[in-house]
DNA sequence: ATGAGAATGAAATCGGATTTCATTTTCATC
DNA sequence: GATGAAAATGAAATCCGATTTCATTCTCAT
């Protein structure tokens, strides 16, 4: 799950030329502009990560990547520099139920839910207008005013699910000829 | 939220004879003795004190109280003993979002989801049929095989909602005033 | 160039939860 | 009722993700 060596190939690990461009780095830097921040290489670099690879990232995923090429930048300042993406709308923060918190693209990205696979780890974004309707109308039934919501399915995703028939199978078969 | 002078009169402090004979005792004397685990007084204690309080309690909670009347128990076995409970049915663990783990009463007690006050923190347990059939549907069509769900809703309560307005009305007064 | 304020990163600290380990308790067996 | 093996206890140590501290470095308006 965490990419440590496997799924390197569909992980940009060096940052494309193109990335530069995108108009994400515009918003932090007219976040920082805003807040009497100011910019910084290592700011940029960890943007810059964070978008080139795929979202729920953790902050060790995403130390661990930008250690190969940066090794001059710390832990801290990805914590740091997460936290700011946050504040400025670029990014997300989700917890799930491994205690770490991860983080998703938020700019441009519309809400959603998850499903998790507790065998491979995967994650699932899904949308349910008719679930939301559902809330809201539960929530105003108790004189409740939603703030934000957070709706996990966790269990087996579909390849999982697979492999697992698969494998019983196998083991049917072998039992049977034993 | 955490009682820790306020509504003492709400929640029992003194377990009462009667709760000796609650049903759950007899399916946590079951419990230990079909996984070759012991009574002990610390348990049994736990238990009660767990039984009587509210549910959504965190292991503080549930230690400060049991603290007053029995200072030789220690938080350890709060924690060893909750957990003991989950695994005998008795118990559920939920988690918020302030990281802290919480206990719900869960013999007998269907599903349920929660809506939590950001403001008071109070805790609202609501169903929703409609909501659990969309999910199934959902999770269907991914081919994912659900094992288990959690749908936490965040805001403000009602009683808050009218205390927040209440507030509002008398300072726009107050300022008309000055 | 320069200086005030922001950013950095290593290390210390935080806090809930878990583990360790020496001691005590439980309970089946005699 | 005594006994001993196994389980339970609780204080302290440890774990681990996250945050804070603080001396140093970097940014950027002037």
């Amino acid at each position: 799950m965490s990419s440590e060596k496997g799924g390197e190939a569909s992980i940009q690990m060096t940052p494309s030329k193109s990335s530069q461009s995108r108009e994400e780095f515009r918003v932090f830097e007219e976040y920082l502009a805003n807040n009497g921040l100011k910019h910084s290489r290592q700011r940029e670099v960890i943007l810059q990560y964070f978008l080139e690879t795929g979202g729920h990232m953790t902050v060790d995923d995403l130390y661990r990547v930008i250690h190969r090429k940066h090794p001059e930048i710390g832990r801290t300042t990805i914590y740091r520099t997460l936290k700011l993406l946050c504040d400025a709308q670029l990014a997300e923060s989700i917890e799930l139920r491994d205690g770490l918190t991860r983080f998703e693209h938020h700019y441009k990205h519309s809400h959603h839910d998850h499903m998790i696979c507790i065998e491979c780890g995967t994650i699932i974004e899904f949308v349910s207008p008719e679930i939301e309707n559902l809330q809201d109308e539960i929530a105003e039934a108790y004189g409740f005013t939603i703030d934000s919501h957070r709706h996990q399915i966790f269990g087996i995703c579909q390849k999982c699910n697979q492999r697992r028939s698969k494998k019983k199978r196998t083991r049917r078969k072998t039992k049977a000829g034993v």
